[in-house]
DNA sequence: GGAAATCATCGCTTTTCACGATGGAGTCGC
DNA sequence: GCGACTCCATCGTGAAAAGCGATGATTTCC
């Protein structure tokens, strides 16, 4: 009961815990010595290393074939030892289904940008780790934080501390009526005092009007609307045309319609640019550095976005 | 997920766990090694001890003053490890108080032989450990067991593995109504063939009865029963007069009575002997091992039985 | 760009671990 | 009884690890 003892205790370690609970099954040092792949005298000293941690005998040594036996201090020390042992096992268990990609993954994606990738990696991501707890947050604010996401998909720079990884470049695309405009190109000029359909001026939408403003064009945004079918709903009422990017026209979810025409302008505004990004500095759990190459993969399966053609 | 690594799990230990909650609260391996009474590079050495174990980092280093943080694999560690911790806090917290006394101890104890003493002991041992747990068993077998008793008494000797202490000789005396015998011993052939009231042939009973008959004094037996005070009450109402030890008779419990009167025999039956007994080569309990030394106070402060006076 | 803070690493000493061999204690069978 | 057997403790040895102090590399802050 000295001070020397009760920093002893702390000093019980799990092997000494294991040995004894084989033991304690086995009746005798040299049997859980054999099962637990030591030796006789290994085993004999690490019961001795507990007995001083705990400060007394835990079994009682008859001698002879007699099975070796518990002391009342044994019997506390290994009823609380085995739940240690359980416990121990429990996070080996947790360490192992954390390495094989089970655990839970933060993502973060903003306005209906990340729409067209997002499903695919999550499905693919669900269908090769099923117990994974994917969790998705949608934050509806000018200035996405990456806070305590694991991944964050964004079409534009992220503040702070921040990796990132640009998975595609989609470009702008002219949407119209049909007959509206000439098949093929347009030139941007013609869009001047034209009436438009367009986005909020979240994310990338910003840039890529200032880019059009820069060339001396100023078209008319007769209607803002998040929700892409509404502007493109819009279009085909002849409300106007629209810039949209690629995706949000031809991307999955977007039904082939005769009554739109698309075309590319020239010059064309800076494609958006989508990114997946991350926390400088941090260490991917398997599962997020999975989700990093899926969404790379996703991303280059999309049909090719016409770079420049 | 190699077996190497699998192997590698169970090799973390209490002090890594230690090390890395320290780390996890001081935002820092040089701080949490001040608290610990380490060395900055003791703590960082054990910290890679256990990425080791583990297989992977659980802490990302910034570098320069900024706080180390959990990887999304130290998290899982750190969670399952807390609960290691507090367990094995738990097992020391167990010890020490089974070292202070605290615990089970499990009695025996056999007819009403020893309920003189054993009350006494009870209680005192309660008042110096408040929180123990005492458990009483009285069997009624023939044969008394020592089971997984820690402490059995019982007059007579026990067959088996067993170890036992021998707490105070209880001389045998005869009890008559008042006026039957002249004060003074009595001739043990005056018996023959007298009425007596006599407890059941368990214990000493029969090895006393046994030494009378050898004698060549034969008694008749006119009521047998368990209960001292039918014995004493048969005895007032002149049904015959019987042999019973000193504490049955002026034990605690036992109120003086003048319509009673008490003689020694001559030749005296051989003593009863009150044993403690507990399983040979088994170490106590601290409680145990105070029961004992109390039991044995007990006996010596009852009034000093009449050896051979 | 320099100062400060932080963790990793190296060389070193001390302690611990694990082993094989030996010895003492107890039991069982003849 | 008396040897054969089984069991655990102990000793000596070599390898591994813990712990320390000093040094180095990296990053942040001013």
């Amino acid at each position: 009961m000295n001070v020397a003892t009760l920093e002893r205790v702390i000093d019980v370690e799990l092997r000494h815990l294991a040995a004894m609970a084989a033991i304690a099954e086995e009746g005798s040092f040299g049997r859980a010595a054999a099962r637990l792949g030591y030796t006789q005298s290994t085993v004999s000293q690490r019961i001795a290393a507990l007995e001083r941690a705990v400060g007394g005998p835990v079994f009682d040594r008859p001698g002879g074939p007699k099975p070796v036996r518990l002391t009342p201090l044994g019997s506390v020390v290994l009823g609380q030892g085995r739940e240690l042992l359980a416990k121990a096992e429990a996070l080996a268990d947790a360490v192992d289904r954390f390495k094989a990609g089970d655990g839970r993954i933060d993502i973060g994606t903003f306005q209906s940008v990340s729409n067209v990738i997002l499903p695919s990696v999550v499905r693919r991501l669900r269908d090769e780790h099923p117990g994974c707890d994917i969790r998705l947050s949608e934050e509806e604010s000018e200035q996405p934080r990456i806070g305590d996401l694991d991944l964050l998909f964004y079409d534009g720079r992220i503040d702070g501390d921040v990796e990132h990884l640009k998975l595609l470049d989609d470009p702008y695309l002219l949407v119209a009526g049909a007959g509206t405009f000439p098949d093929g190109p347009v030139p941007l000029e013609r869009l001047d005092g034209a009436p438009m359909v367009a986005w909020p001026l979240t994310c990338d939408q910003s840039s890529m009007e200032q880019a059009v403003a820069r060339s001396g064009v100023r078209p008319q945004i007769v209607f803002r609307t998040a929700v892409n079918d509404a502007v493109l709903s819009m279009v085909r009422a002849g409300m106007g045309s629209a810039v949209l990017p690629w995706l949000a026209i031809h991307g999955p979810g977007v039904p082939a319609d005769d009554r739109l025409s698309v075309h590319e302008l020239r010059p064309s505004p800076p494609p958006r640019e989508i990114h997946l990004h991350w926390r400088a500095g941090r260490t991917h759990s398997p599962l997020a550095a999975r989700a990093i190459e899926i969404a790379v993969e996703v991303a280059a399966e999309l049909a090719p976005p016409p770079a420049g053609a």
